[in-house]
RNA sequence: GCGCUCUUAGCUCAGCUGGAUAGAGCAUCUGCCUUCUAAGCAGAGGGUCGCAGGUUCGAAUCCUGCAGAGCGCGCCA
């Protein structure tokens, strides 16, 4: 119908104007939920400069010659609109219109969560859980072969914090007067430290440590995290297709592949750097390995390797990039905190300078804050203070948890209120939308026979049969400008249509779905059928299962 | 100091890349169950879209400046 009417308007502007140059892909027609019409479109007001006419003469001329079978009236209205009202019958073939004929059969990677093994899951991973899984979902949708991939940091500096603190929790409580130092507060530390100790009592002399214990620790120690992390988020419906550590990607000595390829294109340099003001440390004299991002707009330039030799973790990072690259995908995702928000220019400027056709996107999750008792809680994971995303999910329930991590655009910051969610759980959207499809499924197992029968068009009734119609493009949108909450607006809004529908038949029995005898009408069902596959699309994406009876 | 994300109803947030009277949920108030599920519906009140300029037929949306919030700015990760 869309297309219909963007064609037909078309034709009239190329009749009316046959001198101008006009394309098809200028026309914009959208839905329209009241009594103004049923479709809209703004091209007179949007092209009356182009056209060189006033926008009301312009619809004017429209007016004259549009000829459309399925079109009752068009109406010019407000400033230069022009409205158009459709059959009945139009209205109800919007069921049967085929979806969007988009598939794109690439490969994706979307890389998300990619916790650092230095502690279990919290808060802050929740958001970018729920949006990696579900934007994987909408791209599943449209015919992507999808890669979910889970990144782990087991190397560097924070795994040398991680343990000496666990060592400190271990000389604490058994009094062997180790000398190691807490990075990392928090009662988890402790078990881990008490998990190590019954692991490796026998096999490690805890008061004569060397490295290798040291690293069969850090192994064992990060092992576990992520185990429980994976199954976290596996016990909340994310499950992911590939695990990769950064010392794996280490052994296959990408890097110094990247720095020649670098250094053929004049992007490397000996040097140093200057350090930031407030840096505490030794001031290093070495020269370092520095790759000039400043070439490609970023704000500095960015080092390669560190005083020792060693690679930075920003060497890595390119490393692993390339590394999925090489794996052969056509696009790379990633789902990033805020407070990686920096950390864009200079990997997109690694990635460019290498392989400048690669396809690389970062959709970034701003904070999400806990309120709870009507305050905002500070969390530190530093600190030890932190929310385990285990027990957020425990509390809330995974329905709740999916819905409204996604409920929120991912770019804006967002309180949690902890105590709103629990407390009005019966009056939040997912309960809202669930109960208008348990709402569906009670008619349909009450149905008896489907019947011919003649159909009264209100508007309720008009407009369900819109917003349906609509999904097609809601979905596409939400693919398009990788916005995950999209696709829960457009959810709600749906079953408001369901549920003030149902609530008009109390007034006019005319538009119930069954009659006396508990028979439907074939349109009806129809309807009811469509509603639910809609829904059943939309939470799908969403991760939550529909629920029939409530 | 620089960069990024923001500022919309009492609260939490939408606003589809410039369009019609700025929307929804919660909270407050008023109606609606002898008829398919009232976990619902209908209605009311509540707004200078942070402030000030600019761009044009038209700005919450685009540009500039200012104020405020958050995040980031290492050879940490």
């Amino acid at each position: 119908m869309l297309q219909k009417i963007k064609s037909e308007l078309f034709s009239c502007i190329q009749e009316i104007y046959p001198k101008i140059e006009f394309s098809n892909n200028d026309i914009e027609v959208s839905c329209l939920y009241d009594e103004k019409g049923d479709f809209t479109s703004n091209l007179c007001l949007k092209y009356s400069k182009l056209l060189k006419e006033k926008p009301s003469d312009i619809a004017k001329n429209i007016i004259d010659i549009f000829k459309l079978n399925e079109i009752t009236k068009i109406e010019l209205a407000g400033p230069g609109f022009l409205n158009f009202f459709i059959t009945d019958l139009a209205v109800m073939d919007l069921l049967n219109e085929e979806p969007s004929s988009f598939n794109d059969t690439s490969s994706v990677n979307i890389e998300f969560v990619s916790a650092n093994p230095t502690g279990p899951l919290h808060l802050a991973h929740g958001r970018g859980a729920v949006v990696g899984d579900v934007l994987s979902n909408i791209y599943k949708y449209f015919g992507h072969k999808v890669t979910r991939e889970y990144y782990v940091n087991n190397t560097g500096n924070q795994i040398k914090e991680f343990v000496s603190s666990v060592l400190f929790k271990i000389s604490e409580k058994y009094k062997l007067n180790l000398n190691y130092s807490q990075h990392y507060k928090g009662d988890y530390i402790q078990t881990i430290a008490d998990n190590c100790y019954d692991q490796f009592n026998n096999s490690i002399q805890f008061n004569n440590i060397n490295e290798e214990d040291e690293i069969n620790l850090a192994n064992f120690a990060i092992k576990s995290l992520v185990e429980e992390s994976i199954k976290t988020l596996k016990q909340t419906g994310i499950k992911f297709d590939q695990i990769s550590y950064e010392t794996d990607i280490m052994d296959k000595d990408l890097l110094t592949e990247i720095i020649n390829k670098l250094s053929d294109k004049k992007l490397i340099y000996r040097g140093q750097l200057e350090m930031p003001k407030d840096y505490q440390g030794t001031k290093k004299e070495n020269e370092i390995t520095i790759f000039k991002s400043t070439f490609f707009e970023d704000d500095e330039d960015r080092a390669v390797t560190k005083n020792d030799g060693s690679p930075t973790y920003f060497a890595n990072d390119v490393a692993y990039h390339v590394d999925k690259h090489k794996r052969g995908f056509d696009k790379l995702i990633n789902i990033w905190g805020a407070d990686h928000l920096g950390y864009l220019k200079r990997l997109s400027a690694a990635l460019c300078a290498l392989y400048p056709s690669i396809n690389f996107s970062v959709v970034f999750c701003q904070i999400v804050n806990l309120k709870r008792d009507n305050k905002i809680q500070k969390l530190s994971k530093r600190e030890g203070n932190i929310f385990e995303l285990k027990l957020l999910v425990e509390e809330i329930g995974i329905e709740n948890f999916r819905y409204f991590m996604c409920y929120r655009k991912n770019d804006t910051h967002m309180d949690l209120d902890i105590d709103l969610i629990k407390k009005e759980n019966k009056e939040n959207p997912i309960y809202y939308i669930q109960y208008s499809y348990a709402r569906a499924q009670s008619v349909l197992d009450r149905k008896k026979n489907i019947i011919d029968a003649s159909i009264d068009m209100p508007l309720e009734l008009k407009n369900l049969y819109k917003k349906l119609f609509d999904w097609d493009s809601v979905v596409l949108a939400a693919y398009q400008r990788q916005e995950v909450h999209l696709i829960a607006h457009y959810l709600e809004s749906l079953a408001s249509y369901f549920h003030s529908l149902w609530s008009s038949a109390k007034a006019n029995s005319q538009i119930k779905f069954l009659d006396n005898n508990d028979n439907i009408s074939s349109h009806s069902y129809n309807l009811l059928k469509k509603y639910q596959d809609t829904l059943n699309q939309g939470l799908k994406i969403l991760g939550i299962k529909p629920k029939l009876k409530m």
